[in-house]
DNA sequence: ACTCATATTGACAATCATTATCAATAAGCC
DNA sequence: GGCTTATTGATAATGATTGTCAATATGAGT
């Protein structure tokens, strides 16, 4: 009962590539669109599947939108952070949130909290969204 | 095109309720059926629709659960806040974070975002839950 | 209390993201 | 080249949420 073994495909390594080729936070559903557009004949369950796997693996970031929605980005630091991200189009930035940090550790000593996480992200309009939303 | 004129219904009134016997968040569905379970008629769409409306008053707190569900708590201080959640038994407290606000307002400014909203909770163990998890 | 214009309700259908099926395929190993 | 089995993908199924719309109830006006 050991770990099943992992076997390379083209299907997981499109959705590396794909995933890297992006800025910000996709959904699977629009990663698989642009995969098919871009030729693939890719399955949308793969899709599901390879970046459920990634983000497992730590090579993928993933969060919720406010909408309900599984959105995914290509890691690029490793080590703790936090993003702001464009509702529109999905620019993402990553950003450091010392002061957060603490007060997170603070706020959770102080009710007699341990093994505290937290979850924080800020979402909006990015500057050129803001700009087209204008008419 | 005012702002239509809201009626006083015994639903509205039923899912205020029961929001307030609840101590932690919970989910429309599983409002809708302790509602049935105590005997009333309620329909599901109208707990979705009276939790919706209590969130938009600020009268009711909502997050999504890890899993993508809404869920929905009483708000039992007025004003932005947020929460101090315990991961396994649902205890809540509510909290302050002026800090955290205008850091989310400053970050989203100097990269150009507009409409900006933050997602900020805490998840942990209470310190009751901390003991019985210690053995 | 009676009327009326309309906000609200609720059973049900529709939507939408995600997951489960499961036969067909292909990766890694001999 | 064969074998084992992880993986794929078309499709069905799931499950939370929202839309539909005729029937009902509310609150203001009389
Ligand atoms: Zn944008
Ligand atoms: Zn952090
Ligand atoms: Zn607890
Ligand atoms: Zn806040």
């Amino acid at each position: 009962m050991s770990t099943p073994a992992k076997r390379n495909t083209w299907q997981r390594e499109a959705v590396r590539e794909a995933l890297g080729h992006n800025d910000g936070f996709v959904s699977a559903q629009a990663l698989h669109a642009v995969l098919r557009e871009g030729g693939s004949p890719i399955g949308l369950a793969t899709v599901y599947r390879a970046l459920a796997d990634l983000a497992t693996a730590d090579e993928a970031d993933s969060l919720q939108s406010p909408d309900g929605e599984n959105l995914f980005r290509a890691c690029t630091s490793s080590g703790h952070h936090h993003h702001l991200i464009c509702r529109s189009c999905g620019l993402t930035v990553e950003i450091e949130a010392h002061a957060v940090e603490a007060w997170a550790q603070d706020v959770a000593a102080e009710h007699g909290f341990t093994a505290a996480q937290h979850v924080v992200d800020v979402f909006g309009l990015c500057a050129a969204c803001t700009k087209l939303a204008a008419h």
